[in-house]
Parts: C-alpha cells; structure tokens; sequence
RNA sequence: GCCGAGUUGGCGGAAUGGUAGACGCGACGGUCUCAAAAACCGUUGUCCGAAAGGGCGUGCGGGUUCGAGUCCCGCACUCGGCACCA
C-alpha cells in the first residue's frame, strides 16, 4: 500500500485541504481553550454554574499513558464519545465529559528499573505527549475536570477509599457494608457473640482485634494466591488466564499459600449478580460477569462416614439425583482425607482401586504427592477433551447415603477441586460425564435416576421423570421421588434432607475474594501501619495521602519465569527509612512498621468516575451534591450511574467487576447516592490492521506492501497477509499524527466515525481515508468558492424535492445520532450533500442544517462554516436541527410491483393514492400484464402507495 | 463441552417481513489538461441477451408467508468468554 499522501498542490488557493483543515482546527481549538466552551457547570463548589436542562454524564474508559504514544485505533471510542457530547450539547443538555489518566502501571515502572529515571517523570511526559495528540483532535473535553490517578490528591482519595472498606464489614442479616465501628459497638454492649460463641467481655485485646479484622471487607489472610515469579509480584484471579498464565506479559503463575490483601468482594457476589438486571449494558459483558461469579443453586449433603466417627458434606447441584450416588470423591487436599483414610483395605477391595500399595495410607500418599506435584494446569490436561484418564484412589472408608442407607466408597481424585463448592462430591455417574467415566475406569455401579430419552447412552445430565429413586422405610420416614420432573424432585430432595438434618438448600459461587496487594513499586501505598502485636492499623485521614518513598532501586525481586519456590518481596520493603515510622495515633507518639504492598493498578479506575464530579474537592473525594446531579439515580428504583460509558470489552470482569464492588461499598457506608457506577455501558469494536510477514517469518513495513493481482508484495517478493492488531513490532501502525498531517483531523474523525457500527471490529485501511476527505471538501465548495475564498451562499427559497431530502435526512440523522449510528448519519449527510452538489442549490436554507448536523462528526468544520455564515457564537449550543413533518412526505413515490413475490415493474404514484386506484395502474402496467400472461389474478396485497404484490 | 456475538459484491459496510447491496474505497470509462495529478461526471453482484427483459444471488439444508438477509427448526464455520465448577 502507498504512503499516506495528499495532494497540497491544487488550482485553486481556497480549497479544503489538509493545509487549509490544519489552519482552521488550530484556530478552533484554541478559542475553544480559550472560551472555556466545553466548561460543563456543577450545582456547588468551585465549579458551581448554571445548570439548567437535562445532565449528561459521558465517560470514556480513562487510557493508561503509554509511551509508544497512539495509533489510530485508539481514538474511535473517543471521538464516538465527542459526537455524542456534541450533540447533546446542542440539545440543551449539561454535558459532563473529560479525560483522565490511569496512571500507575506496570511499563512506566519497567522504564525506571531499566533507566533509573523515577517512574513519575517518565508516566508525566507520556501524559504529556497523549494530551497532544488528543488535544490535535478536537474533543470536547472540560480540561478543568482531568487528572490522573498518581496525583497526590487524588491518591488520597483511593487511600481513603481504602480505609473506608478496612473499616468496614458485610452485614448479612441487614445485606449490606456497615462500619467496623458499630459492630464493635455491639460487641461491646452484648448484642452480639463473636461466631464462635465467644463473649467480648472474655476476650483479650488482641483476640477481640482478631475477630473484628477476620470480618473487614479489606483484611488479610493467608491462603493460596497466584504468585507470579516472572512479574515478581501475586495476581487476582482476574488477572489470570485460562491457561495459567498472567494476562500481562503471559508468565507462568503458580499457586503459593502466601499472606496478603484480599478485598472480601464475595460478599457482594449476589448483588453483583442480580444488579445486572438494572443496568443498559450490552448482554454478553452480563453475561461475563454472571460466568464469571458463578452462582450455582443447589444443596449441601451431608454423608456419615460411621468406621471414622465423623462424616463430610457434598455440594452438588443436582440432588435429584442422589439415588444414584455410587461413591463419593474427596479432592485430595480436602482436610478430612487423613481421618478417613482406612487402617486397611477391607475386604474384597478391587486392584484397582489400591493402586497396588499394601495400605490405604500409602496409597493415599502416593497419589497425594503424585496430585501435589502437578500444577492445576496439568491436573486438568488431557482431561476436558474425552475426558480420559481420570485417576484415583480407595481411602479405604465407606460413607452413608442419607436417603437409602447404602454405603458407597469415598475415594479421593483429583478432578474434584479443593476451591470450589465443599471439595467433596458424590459422584452420580449416571448423570454426569465425568462421574461416568471415573465409573468406568473403577468398575463402579452406574444408576440412571432420570429416565433416559430413546437412544441416549452413557451419563444423562438432562431432563425427565426420575427414576430409581425411592426408599421406603417402615415407619414412613423414606423419600420417594420417582416420576417426578428435575426441578419438583429437587425441591423434594431438599425438603426431606433439612427435615432429617442431612443437608440444605444452598447456594455457591466461582468468585473468589479480590487479591488486592502486589509486590510493585509504582503503585498506590497502603494507608496502613502494623504494631508490634502485627495487626493492621489504618492510618488517619489527617496523614493522607501516605506518599511512596523514593528508593534507589524500583524492581520488585524478579525471578526466572518458571521458579515456583521463590518469594515475592516488595521494594518498598527495601526502603527501611520509610518502612519504620514514629506516629501518634491517638496514644502518643509509637514505632510503627508500614505496609510495604502497593494497590494494583485497578485501585484508581475503581473509583475515579467520582471525581470527575468533583475534581478540586480537598474535603471529600466528591461533594455530596455534586455527586448527586451527576450521578445518582434520576428515579426512586434506579441505580444511578454514568450516562454512557464507552470502551473495550477487555475490561469486562476486571474493572468493571472492581468498579462495582467499590461503588456499592461507597453506597451502602453512605458515601455515595446511587447503587452503580455505570448505568449505559457500550463495548466499542477495534480497529484492526494488516500485517506482512516475509519468507523467514520476519514482519515487513506495512506501509511498503503493495497489492498485485490478489497477492501480496514487498517490491517484488511475495509476503504473507496477517490480520490483528496495530503495533510497533508488527511494523503496521498508522498514526493520528500521520492523519491529521495528511488529511486533517476532521477528516480522520469522519472517517472513523463512518468506517461501520461502533461495535464492531474492522481492518485500518488508510487509502479509504479519502473519501471522508472529499465529502468534506464538497460540503466546503457548497459554501465557499474555491478561487476567491468567498461564502457563496443564497437566500433562495428550497425546491420541495430539496425540502423533501433536506428534511429526510434531519429526521435520519437525529435518529442516527441518538443511537450512536455515526456511520448512517455520515452516509445521508454524503447524501444531502450530494443531491445539493448535483443540483446546485447553495440557499442558506439548506447549508446551515447541513453544517449543524456535521458539526459534532467534523466539529472544527463545522465551527469555521458557521462562523463564515454569520454567526459570532460558536455553534455548540445551537439547537441541532428538527424536522419538519410537513416535508417528510415526498411528492410521489415509487410502487413496486411484484407478482409472485418477484419484482416486475415500477411506477411513479401519488403518495395519498388510494388501494383502488394503485391496484388498477399496477394491473395496467405492460410488464406486469406480461407476467401475469393471462393467468386468473388469485389475490392482490395492496399496501399503498409503496407496494403491490400480484398472486396468480 | 457450555454461554454469547457473527457469516451480505473485489474490500469496509446499508437495508420497520416489502425494489438486496445505501454510503464509501477500489476498478473501469469519460470531462478538463501538452501530459499527469487533483477535482468533477458516469458505470460497476453475477450469468444469458443487441436491447427489452430474464435466470441466479445475503454461510448450508429445511419451514412459515403473496413476499424472508430479516421470523422458525436443524447444521457448518469464524470470533470472544468460561471450562474436570459437581
């Protein structure tokens, strides 16, 4: 493909060039600077306005500032965002949109450890340089409401945050976060007994701060976390691939029982689920979440296990089909596996299931050590796909089922999980594929207690009569549930099980607590200090923001990818002078030890659509009121939340899931007026971009690909097509800075805006480019002259075929814009703008509609058109056109005439003509007539004036 | 395996159950020019036909309907998410 070029050197010196769009978007954005125009007014505080007519609250999802600077894919979710500020603006409405920064991470942080330069000053001047390249594209952003998430003040704010949700804990009774505080209060007046039945007053001070931590939504705790050895730092879950690996940077992450922070996000899973409903979010990221939190509804059973004195419980969603439990399986590492590991085999005990070691505890070991030593990806290989090669062991014991008395085996396997539901199940290899082939491969019983359809063979997990399923006892005590449907037979099971104290209704989720702290540098500190009894204390608000320390050295230990047993140490531990401080707390001045772990860098976009609300506010993360206008809920039962949020779908279970959990914390504590933070999300689709490799596999410059004869050619050697991302290593990035310097910025955001649906991914192609140029260039011809540089427009009077498209394409473009359908909208605006060219009409009639509903796709254009017309204001308030009904209807339109569904004439009709008449003339008509060929007309569908359809 | 989205010209894409392919790119032809570029005008799904007109066409197979890209049933493929989750 050729270079991007554009041709400067034309005939006529006032044409819309590259060099004519530069000179005027300059000029607007600095009068636009200048004026304070997007300056969107508060209810209160130091940005307190007029804020008469409807709100808007339009959010992109904030970019970290990355220092290979943008490509030309980055922008389309925010130019989509500009025109839908613009024109709302231009419906009356207060529009809330601007740009922050997220920007601790993990590059800037790379770039100090390989420089030494503080990570700061390296994230500033990329903020720098990003500020540019977007300012160069006219957005209608409120510069005095940007900030980024490492400015002390609004670190402050993520910190204070966090104490909030460290003094804090989850109320189930009440479902929702209360202060630490009053439950402390009701400790200390006897409301209440600490779980395990220990009365406050008995407790020592350690033991009653103990207890109160294990509830705080922020707490830490030992337990097996993803540890990273390659980033040298723990992950969340979210951060997590599938396969095992670190969604940034694909490192190998082990599991590792190490002590850190988790936020109990948990606690929330059943409000994170069912607030979905509530909110305008696009179905698949519901859908994400949902999967995401697994809830399964089902029932805990309880199986005695009479040889060990003890018994376990089960988890299973289907207790319908509990007759049909053959044998229970224990993951390996489940804490009852020693207990009830048996003395000896019994009696009879198959080979198999001993594995061939003389005892049960050295079989057990053994496949213990065998389990142990596989990673979870590994235990799970080769298993999914067939589900071969299940493996397991005896342990020995016998466990009872509760509603028929048999006895059933307890093996320990590992594809039963430590982490999910009870780790035990009772295995129904009737119903369950991999129960079924555990069966096989032990020779264990198989029953069916849901009947079969016709044919099926092997597990049947699906609907039908049970079956099989019954126990009659003689003093009437037993369960019978035969010919009953999935959900009765459930229902059933559960009631008999509660009533005979075998189990219960119950419910479990996939969601794990959030793991909150890592091993970084360049990330938020936390507000948090340790006494010498080693128990966390939040530090006062007074003390806030607690800054990061300079140190010499900003990496984490980093470790060989693959080196399991290392251990993570953070750098701030390094920094001994900070680490170890004197404060008073209240109690006099004390030696402290300070939380070395920073935030993850999901800390500040957790929160930080608040502060756009309120920007400067040194006394609280937002105003209340300020708060309120722009956020919270419009009517008694919504949930409040941005007006449209726009960005990839990346972000689906991590951010979004963050942000949510945050929101709601701030909610239920009091800090916050509405329920989400989001109410109208939309996933922008991304553009994409073709890449070439040569023979060795080597990527070439794009840009220097030719297309010959359907293939592919770096001068005169063939290359391979690759189509994905846009990056530097793929050598195919195009640039803003290239478009704009060959085309303009309005012409590059036309493009963008009319490549397709916003949804929707697409390829780069930088030669289609002009073609929004040259529209651009033919609505400034409609208006200016190119030779003299003169406004050339009329006051003549429209004809009524302009009025009728002038005002079709009002109608269509509204429709358009308010549903983000910029790529129709650029397409009848081409229109109008053709059917003007085409019949020379340059009456201010037409043009001035014209330029207004172009303002907010090409809104520098827009401005200088505007202005050339006379008007001293800028256009952002003026009130974008409406139609008139009156010249919606065209003068006549065309009928189709199909007979048998076939299309077999046209013809010009009045548009009130009446069934009758229409009916006649399309009888008349002599192709139709020729069709028809002297068949008996059967039945004639009318819908007048557009349509007549003939059945012969 | 489960869940979700999708499949329309050479390409990006349009189409409240009613003219499939709007708009744009590219290609082809023309105007202007010594020439070229730019700009402008025209043609452009495909096959048959001199034309009029006709056949075939929205991943594949069925169905509903006067009429299906659109609705229903089944299938294939692509992309995304989840996955030994009981």
């Amino acid at each position: 493909m050729p270079s991007v070029s554009t041709p400067e050197d034309t005939n006529t010196s006032h044409r819309y060039t590259s060099a004519l769009a530069g000179d005027i978007e300059r000029r607007w954005q600095d009068r636009w600077d200048a004026e304070g125009t997007f300056e969107a007014p508060n209810p209160t505080g130091d940005l307190a306005g007029d804020v008469s007519g409807d709100k808007y609250f339009i959010m992109d999802m904030f970019p970290y500032p990355s220092g290979a600077g943008l490509h030309v894919g980055h922008p389309l979710g925010y130019i989509a965002t500009d025109v839908v500020g613009r024109y709302r603006r231009m419906r009356g409405d207060n529009v809330l949109h601007a740009l922050g920064y997220d920007a601790f991470g993990l590059p800037a942080e790379i770039h100090a450890v390989q420089t030494g330069e503080h990570p700061r000053t390296n994230t500033v001047a990329n903020i720098a340089n990003m500020r540019r390249q977007l300012r160069r594209l006219g957005l209608a952003h409120d510069p005095r409401r940007s900030f980024a998430t490492i400015d002390p003040d609004f670190v402050k704010w993520t910190q204070w945050i966090f104490i909030q949700i460290f003094e804090s804990w989850y109320d189930e009774e009440k479902g929702r976060a209360r202060p630490i505080s009053e439950l402390r209060a009701e400790y200390e007046a006897g409301l209440r007994t600490a779980p395990d039945g220990a009365v406050w007053a008995d407790l020592a001070p350690l033991e009653r701060r103990m207890l109160i931590d294990s509830v705080r939504l922020a707490y830490v705790d030992e337990s097996p976390v993803n540890w990273c050895p390659g980033l040298g730092t723990v992950l969340a879950n979210e951060e997590v691939t599938a396969e095992g690996r670190s969604e940034r940077g694909n490192f190998p992450v082990f599991t590792r029982n190490l002590r850190q922070w988790k936020m109990r996000i948990t606690a929330y899973s059943d409000r994170l689920i069912d607030d979905l409903e509530r909110v305008d979010w696009p179905e698949s990221v519901k859908n994400m979440q949902r999967n995401w939190i697994g809830r399964s509804h089902g029932a805990r059973v309880t199986f005695r296990v009479e040889s060990a004195q003890t018994s376990f419980d089960v988890f299973t969603t289907r207790p319908d089909t509990l007759f049909g439990a053959t044998y229970a399986v224990l993951a390996p590492e489940h804490e009852l596996v020693d207990t009830l590991t048996a003395e000896a085999w019994p009696e009879g005990t198959p080979r198999a299931w001993t594995t061939g070691l003389e005892t049960p505890a050295e079989a057990v070991a053994a496949y213990r050590a065998v389990a142990a030593a596989k990673t979870d990806v590994e235990r799970q290989a080769g298993s999914s796909e067939g589900g071969k090669d299940k493996t397991g062991v005896f342990t020995g014991s016998y466990a009872v089922n509760p509603v028929n008395g048999e006895e059933i085996p307890v093996f320990i396997a590992d594809y039963v999980l430590t982490g999910y539901g009870t780790g035990a199940i009772m295995a129904v290899p009737g119903g369950d594929q991999r129960d079924w082939e555990f069966a096989e491969a032990y020779g264990l019983p198989i029953i069916h207690t849901v009947e079969p359809p016709e044919g099926v063979e092997g597990a049947y997990p699906g609907e039908g009569p049970a079956v099989n399923s019954a126990h009659v006892t003689d003093d009437g005590s037993g369960l019978d549930i035969n010919g009953l449907g999935v959900d009765d037979a459930k229902t059933a099971v559960i009631t008999w099980l509660q009533q005979h104290g075998a189990g219960e209704g119950t419910t479990t989720y996939r969601l794990r607590d959030w793991l909150f702290s890592r091993q970084r540098y360049w990330g938020e500190p936390f507000p948090i200090v340790y006494d010498e009894s080693d128990q966390p204390i939040a530090v006062p608000e007074s003390m806030l923001p607690v800054d990061l320390p300079d140190v010499p050295d900003y990496s984490p230990r980093t470790y060989e990818p693959e080196d399991a047993e290392s251990t993570p140490e953070p750098p701030l531990a390094r920094a001994d002078d900070w680490v170890h401080v004197t404060l008073d707390l209240g109690d006099g001045p004390r030696s402290y030890r300070r939380e070395t772990n920073t935030m993850p860098n999901w800390a500040g976009s957790s929160w930080y659509e608040l502060r756009y609300t309120d920007p400067h506010n040194a006394e609280q993360m937002a105003g209340p009121e300020n708060e309120r206008y722009w956020l919270g809920p419009r009517n008694p039962g919504e949930t409040g939340g941005v007006d449209l949020y726009v960005g990839g779908v990346e972000h689906a279970v991590l951010h979004l899931l963050y942000a949510r959990f945050w929101h709601k914390v701030l909610f239920d504590l009091g800090h916050v007026s509405g329920e989400e933070p989001f109410h109208r999300l939309f996933n922008q689709g991304y553009i994409q971009a073709y890449a070439y490799t040569d023979e060795r596999g080597t990527y070439v410059p794009a840009d220097e690909v030719e297309e010959r004869d359907g293939q592919f050619f770096l001068g005169n050697k063939v290359v391979n097509r690759e189509y994905g991302k846009m990056g530097k290593s793929l050598k195919n990035v195009v640039t803003p800075d290239e478009m704009y310097d060959a085309y303009g910025a309005d012409t590059f955001r036309v493009y963008e805006m009319s490549m397709g649906p916003l949804d929707v991914s697409r390829p780069w192609e930088t030669r289609a480019v002009v073609g929004s140029q040259r529209f651009l260039q033919r609505v400034w011809r409609l208006l200016v002259d190119e030779d003299s540089g003169e406004l050339q427009v009329d006051d003549a009077e429209l004809d009524a075929a302009t009025l009728h498209v002038l005002h079709t394409t009002i109608d269509g473009v509204r429709g358009d814009m308010e549903h983000m359908r910029f790529n129709t909208a650029v397409a009848k605006l081409i229109e109008l703008t053709n059917h003007l060219t085409k019949v020379g009409v340059s009456s201010r009639a037409a043009v001035e509609p014209l330029v207004l509903m172009l303002a907010p796709l090409a809104p520098h254009l827009g401005e200088e058109l505007w202005s050339r017309l006379g008007h001293e204001e800028s256009l952002i308030r003026t009130a974008f056109p409406v139609a008139d009904p009156a010249h919606l209807a065209a003068s006549s339109v065309t009928c189709v005439i199909q007979v048998l569904g076939k299309v077999r004439g046209k013809i010009e009709v009045d548009p009130s003509i009446g069934d009758d008449e229409l009916t006649a003339l399309a009888l008349a008509e002599p192709n139709v007539v020729r069709s028809i060929d002297g068949r008996e007309v059967r039945k004639v569908i009318v819908k007048a004036p557009k349509l007549v359809s003939i059945v012969v």
